[in-house]
DNA sequence: AACGTGACGAGTA
DNA sequence: ATACTCGCCACGT
């Protein structure tokens, strides 16, 4: 199996899994590095994101994975290159019922509310002395 | 073909 | 608590 189809099972499976995301909800590009089983290239899934086709003719596309409920660990919608991208993603986020608060650095927080689907420890359980382990 | 970049995250200092 | 470094590897130049 050459590398570059290795690389093409790596995006499918990217694709496949941020499809798994429930409306209304998000996860984090490291989650989906570990359900595809590469747990060390988050890096890669924003990457697959990026280039994930406009054409709704392809398999997967812009328009049936829904690219926008992934945000980084931090709970913050990545800020990339393009300012706009950041902010369509909010938008398109904030148009599924999810709360996106700006900070004074217009960074774009996703409300805690909607991460039922994270794995791991929240971004802003700041070490509660609660260990906020509800239900 | 080589080099730099980047929708990240964890480990160090 | 924040700042910096390293690993990862496909993509554009």
């Amino acid at each position: 199996m050459a590398r570059s189809d290795e690389a093409a099972a790596f995006f499918a499976a990217v694709y496949s899994a941020v499809q798994e995301i429930p409306y209304g909800k998000v996860t984090s590009y490291g989650h989906i590095a570990k359900l595809v089983g590469t747990p060390q290239r988050p890096r890669q899934v924003g990457l697959c994101l990026k280039h994930l086709s406009q054409d709704t003719d392809s398999h997967f596309n812009h328009d049936n994975v829904p690219w926008q409920r992934v945000i980084n660990s931090k709970g913050i919608i990545s800020p990339r290159s393009q300012p706009s991208g950041a902010q369509n993603q909010a938008a398109t986020l904030q148009a599924e019922g999810v709360v996106v608060s700006t900070g004074s650095l217009g960074e774009l927080m996703v409300d805690f509310s909607v991460y039922g689907w994270f794995p791991r420890t929240l971004p802003s359980e700041t070490g509660q002395s609660e260990e906020g382990d509800e239900d």
